[in-house]
DNA sequence: GTTGAGCGTT
């Protein structure tokens, strides 16, 4: 979804997408459109956000009308510091259709980039330098596995959450010679009796403390009601996409200005007044 | 509440 509001994602036969990197989680396009707006017309602003929490993944696209304007906002606003972070721009090396694209539009030729003559760009070394290394190496972001361990972590929590709820007797079980007070604090674990359970505290225990046994077979329990497990019915009701962002936002955007007002207000003849 | 390589739709 567009922040503009649209039905989606406007044709990028003649946009430029520009893709912003490093940049903060809470930043949103409406922290980046007065930023890439004033370098150029921004034909739309789209961040991509989790699907489960709604934060925004750390990056944005910003889709330009013009090569010129864009490649401006690449020099102008790549390293610029948004939020106690610099942000990095580049123009977009695949688009959603997995197309091929060069610069932001879609080409089928990979000319090579041209050096602008008008800017040193001596952030571009340091940059390149700075993603030239290993970095590609994921330490513990949401990246690549994101959609891999994660979704079934969450599921795995679930079943948990609700077998304890439903089970008093692995409190008796448990609770033998624990306080079943703080066996409610956090998930337990059935290993805990048989591998000592006194250093489940360990933070290192309790990350990995995933035992495929921990839960009972689905099939010797209710069927309907396994059923009902699986039932995506509501399960993250503790998530709240609420924008915590608008609280960071103490000056009121200009919502009233479209970027597609650019049709009256400015003519693709008209970049260059000053002639 | 956190994190930090990357390429995207409601």
């Amino acid at each position: 979804m567009s922040r503009f509001g649209r039905s989606g994602p406007p044709p990028i036969r003649d946009t430029y997408s520009l893709l912003v990197l490093n940049i903060t989680f809470r930043t949103t396009a409406d922290d980046l459109f007065p930023l890439f707006d004033k370098y150029g017309e921004v034909v739309d602003i789209y961040i991509p956000r989790d699907r489960r929490t709604g934060d925004s993944r750390g990056f944005a696209f910003v889709r330009y009308k013009y090569e010129d304007e864009a490649q401006k906002a690449v020099d102008r606003l790549d390293g610029r510091l948004v939020d106690g972070r610099e942000m990095m721009v580049q123009f977009a090396k695949y688009g959603p259709n997995a197309e091929r694209i060069q610069k932001g539009r879609i080409m089928e030729t990979v000319p090579k980039p041209r050096g602008r003559s008008r800017s040193r760009s001596p952030r571009r070394g340091y940059r390149d330098d700075h993603r030239g290394r290993d970095s590609r190496r994921r330490s513990r972001s949401r990246s690549g596995d994101r959609y891999g361990r994660d979704r079934y972590r969450e599921r795995d929590h679930h079943r948990r959450s609700r077998s304890r709820s439903t089970s008093p007797d692995d409190y008796k079980r448990r609770g033998r010679d624990r306080s079943p007070s703080r066996s409610r604090s956090r998930s337990y674990s059935p290993d805990d009796d048989r591998k000592g359970g006194r250093d489940s505290l360990s933070p290192a225990r309790r990350s990995t403390s995933r035992s495929p046994r921990k839960t009972p077979p689905p099939r010797e329990g209710s069927p309907a009601k396994r059923n009902d497990d699986r039932s995506p019915a509501k399960r993250n009701d503790d998530r709240s996409p609420v924008r915590r962002n608008d609280d960071r936002s103490p000056v009121r955007r200009n919502d009233d200005r479209s970027p597609v007002r650019r049709n009256d207000d400015r003519s693709p003849d008209s970049r260059s007044p000053s002639t």
